[in-house]
DNA sequence: GCCGAACCGTAACGTACGGTACGCCCTTCG
DNA sequence: CGAAGGGCGTACCGTACGTTACGGTTCGGC
């Protein structure tokens, strides 16, 4: 839907010295929120603004490789649909489902969706472009071939599977990022997001999952860790 | 969770001339997004700038009436729970459904929430907390009466209204929301928030729905129009 | 008709910040 | 060892904008 040109394989020709920089500008994005300034910005990271310019062109340059610079350290873990179970299923979903929350609820992904949000009124739309590609988009990419599995092992019922997808999103998501976003102080601990995923997991299969034989509820000890993605 | 304090009774003390400026600001802010300049508003409202601060204090403060402004325009509809049938329940939900999605679609909301959201990280989190209260959580107090009539009546089944109702705001929104506010070009037509609504209405149904006695899926001509709230 | 209050239009002020220029240090290489 | 260049620190410039001040106009009350 949005833009297949900045698919961006950036943070290439990026020095540790950039990325050092790039990372505290981060910090202070996060702390600082949106007035972040380029003075602040080259007093955190120890260097001259004369540097930032050279490096990154002009303020918006830096807040997009901020971003890109965030999004390149996300690495995708591939899945492979081999020897597919309702077990195993359940579980990548609920990972899934689990990491997403993590992210979402990140001081990090907060800070950098408000910045592009802001940024999205005023015509430049490559931030919230980038960040939706490396966010929802990349979700669905990485969670569409689990899906397509499930549904190829029988364990699965759609016949969309963006509309699949998009209803797992919203279980999962529900209204905790648009209240994170706008600064209510919901609190979710790790025990919180697990039971949120098992439960967004569970809902999804009871709307999605192939009603061929009883399949009773499955208990939360089926569910197993989660590793989060950054 | 926030605030009870700012249960805004405002648009109380608002000259005629008052909410007409308050409009204009609304509208130029719906145009030209955060960089809403005092200047402009002043030129758009044909007011001077004086009057302005006389009245609203300073930026902030105007930002603020535009946004209690807008919220005090959105009038509650009550709905009673009366001789509660499985299809009236249905196209009740399906309604609220409908009705939300117009409302998170619209350039008014989604401006609203960019400078709310804009502004939250940096201290000043009352347009956060006044958007959240007039948006998600007026939502939440419209919807749980019918929630509870749809339990009272044996038509639903649970034992957390505010869970239920997060399922079923995140059934509805989806990725809807953060995609348009980062600006993502999603072309909702009317239909499509029909068909949305509807499938909310029947995945929520199909998760929080009682079991007694067959439930065949509701035709989609068993759901009934909409009013938009604004 | 006169007075004061409210308000319009605009000029002016102060500041914050994006962007640029320059001097100095430190490393590297011839 | 001297020249060059990358990069740090800082001073500086221009501008946009929030905020204030002021002169002129309209309007209701006496």
């Amino acid at each position: 839907m949005l833009q297949a040109s900045v698919d961006i394989d950036t943070s290439e020709a990026l020095t540790e010295r950039q990325k050092a920089v790039l990372d505290a500008a981060l910090r202070l994005l996060v702390e600082e929120g949106d007035q972040l300034t380029m003075t602040a910005v080259a007093r955190r990271a120890s260097c001259s603004k004369e540097t930032l310019y050279k490096w990154f062109g002009d303020r918006d340059g830096l807040l997009t490789a901020i971003v890109q610079w965030q999004a390149s350290k996300v690495r995708v873990v591939p899945v492979d649909g081999k020897g597919l179970t309702l077990a195993s299923l359940t579980v990548s979903l609920a990972r899934f489902a689990s990491d997403w929350l993590k992210v979402i609820s990140s001081d990090t992904s907060i800070a950098l969706n408000r910045v592009a949000i802001g940024r999205a009124g005023s015509g430049n739309d490559d931030l919230g472009a980038i960040v939706l590609e490396n966010g929802r988009f990349a979700l669905a990419r990485r969670l569409k071939p689990v899906l397509e599995a499930g549904r190829q092992a029988g364990l699965l019922e759609f016949t969309d599977a963006e509309a699949a997808f998009r209803t797992f999103f919203g279980l999962v998501a529900r209204d905790v990022q648009i209240r994170l976003l706008l600064g209510d102080q919901l609190k979710l601990t790790d025990a919180a997001i697990g039971g949120d995923a098992v439960r967004a997991t569970q809902q999804f299969l009871a709307l999605y999952g192939a009603k061929t034989g009883p399949q009773g509820p499955l208990e939360p000890d089926d569910f197993r860790s989660s590793r989060p993605e950054i």
